[in-house]
RNA sequence: GGAGGGGUACCCAAGCGGCCAACGGGGGCAGACUGUAAAUCUGCUGGCUUAUGCCUUCGUAGGUUCGAAUCCUACCCCCUCCA
């Protein structure tokens, strides 16, 4: 292993916040793998490339040698962290929770290390425990303690309701590091107080508090709100080699810098030199290439970055046709048939009304001919190459009925 | 149990008898430009075989009216306060 110093400054890149720094220190001395814990919604195993913000920071205890766990909250997820709704999820059956395992190991062993790797679920503990036990674990802390939390104080000031059950949350996480006797715990910056709970849980039960490693929350590629799958804004690490080059590439060149820093296995000095270099005219496009290219290369297999690239540079600032273009044969009854129509039966709008709007502003092309003649109708008996927008393409055969 | 506030298009949010398919913002889409699906600017953003027309949409179901998102009645849901 290599030295503590030396360690630690890899460790803390990125991070929002290390508590405590010294006792990070001290574990990383004793020079034994450390148990890293961070833990998952069992629900939502469609991860995205925020969630590999803390992935990549677990790959990184792993490559220096120590031991993750990557702990899936089954239990947790009946609770469901507090967000001030007054609602509890419904319980996942043993075979969903099982589904969910694999798509999550699918899904991680891309940047985990399968060999150094250990997946757990907290029901292995809740599971048993009887409500006395619970009870147990609740006795060690306190409704004050638990209005520390920003979230729940601002609820309780406001005369918001706080249900009984958001309370046990950050107990049974807290809890979770006990049985798992983690020596450091990963979050989100949004789960510091749940983690720090994990500390005061442990040190209750006579074991060395775990070291608190926040994380921060990536944007999504509106560059605004954190990723997350309800706004639409992320960009999922399964995702079709192009969509996720083409998703990269459409984020902002500011938002590119943030990305970099907490995606790209990149030293911070090549990041510099990155940035100096867009600072001295280069243009950002190709930077943001080589992110996208990173990216797609760790998820789909090294090259893959570089195809992408081309495909896109051939499409975009060569105006080239994709590779792969949808065919379609429609049935037509007379001798024409309304250009809106056959967009809309190709896929390429919504609607009639949304294809006249497309046509309208000079948005479709028909044989590379631009049209814009709402009524244009299209001949029988022909094939003809569509184009609604950058992204729509079609060809499609009219054919007599 | 009592009092009050609210449910409007993808989201937020105006409107409070006709000029409302419904202001505005966000998002989305498109065009222009460009060094990119960045930024910026502009336009569009219910449906209908093509419409001074019809249909659907303002929580649900009825009612008043020539005419309702707007008024009335009942019901459902959400939120807050008091108990």
């Amino acid at each position: 292993m290599l030295p503590a110093a030396e360690q630690l400054e890899e460790l803390c890149r990125g991070a929002v916040e290390v508590l405590t720094r010294p006792d990070l220190i001290r574990k990383l001395e004793q020079g034994r793998p450390l148990r890293v814990k961070a833990g998952f919604d069992p629900t939502a195993p469609d991860l995205h490339l925020g969630h590999t913000v803390l992935i990549n920071k677990m790959r990184q205890f792993q490559q220096l040698g120590h031991e993750v766990i990557f702990l899936i909250g089954d239990f947790t997820g009946l609770i469901g962290d507090p967000t001030g709704r007054n609602v509890t999820r419904p319980r996942l059956t043993p075979e969903e929770i099982q589904a969910n395992a694999r798509t999550y190991e699918q899904q991680i062993f891309r940047i985990l290390d399968p060999a150094r790797t250990v997946i757990d679920f907290n029901s292995r503990w809740f599971g048993p425990m009887t409500a006395a036990g619970l009870i147990e674990v609740a006795a060690r802390h306190t409704v004050a303690r638990m209005l520390e939390r920003d979230d729940f104080a601002k609820r309780y000031r406001a005369g918001q309701p706080i249900a009984i059950h958001e309370f046990l949350y950050p107990l049974v996480q807290g809890y979770d590091s006990v049985a798992l006797r983690a020596d450091v715990e990963l979050g989100g910056t949004d789960q510091k107080f749940n983690l720090l709970v994990g500390r005061q849980l442990q040190a209750d039960y006579g074991q060395e508090p775990q070291v608190v490693m926040t994380m921060p929350l990536l944007e999504g590629t509106d560059g605004v709100n954190k990723m997350s799958k309800s706004l639409g804004n992320c960009i999922a690490i399964d995702e079709p080699a192009a969509e996720m080059f083409g998703k990269l590439m459409s984020i902002s060149d500011e938002l590119m810098w943030r990305y970099f820093e907490l995606l790209s296995a990149r030293s911070l000095a090549d990041l510099a030199r990155l940035r100096a270099g867009v600072a001295a005219g280069r243009n950002p496009r190709d930077v943001k290439f080589e992110l996208a290219a990173e990216m797609v290369d760790r998820f789909h297999g090294a090259g893959a970055g570089a195809a992408e690239r081309e495909r896109f540079l051939a499409r975009f600032r060569d105006g080239a046709l994709p590779e792969q273009i949808p065919e379609r044969t429609l049935p037509v009854d007379g001798d024409t048939l309304r250009l809106a129509v056959i967009l809309r039966d190709a896929g390429l709008a919504a609607s009639n009304m949304a294809a006249g709007r497309l046509i309208e502003q000079g948005a479709v092309r028909v044989d590379g001919e631009r049209v814009t003649a709402r009524e244009a109708e299209l001949r029988a008996g022909a094939t003809y190459l569509l184009q609604a927008g950058k992204r729509g393409f079609a060809r499609v055969t009219l054919q007599r009925a």
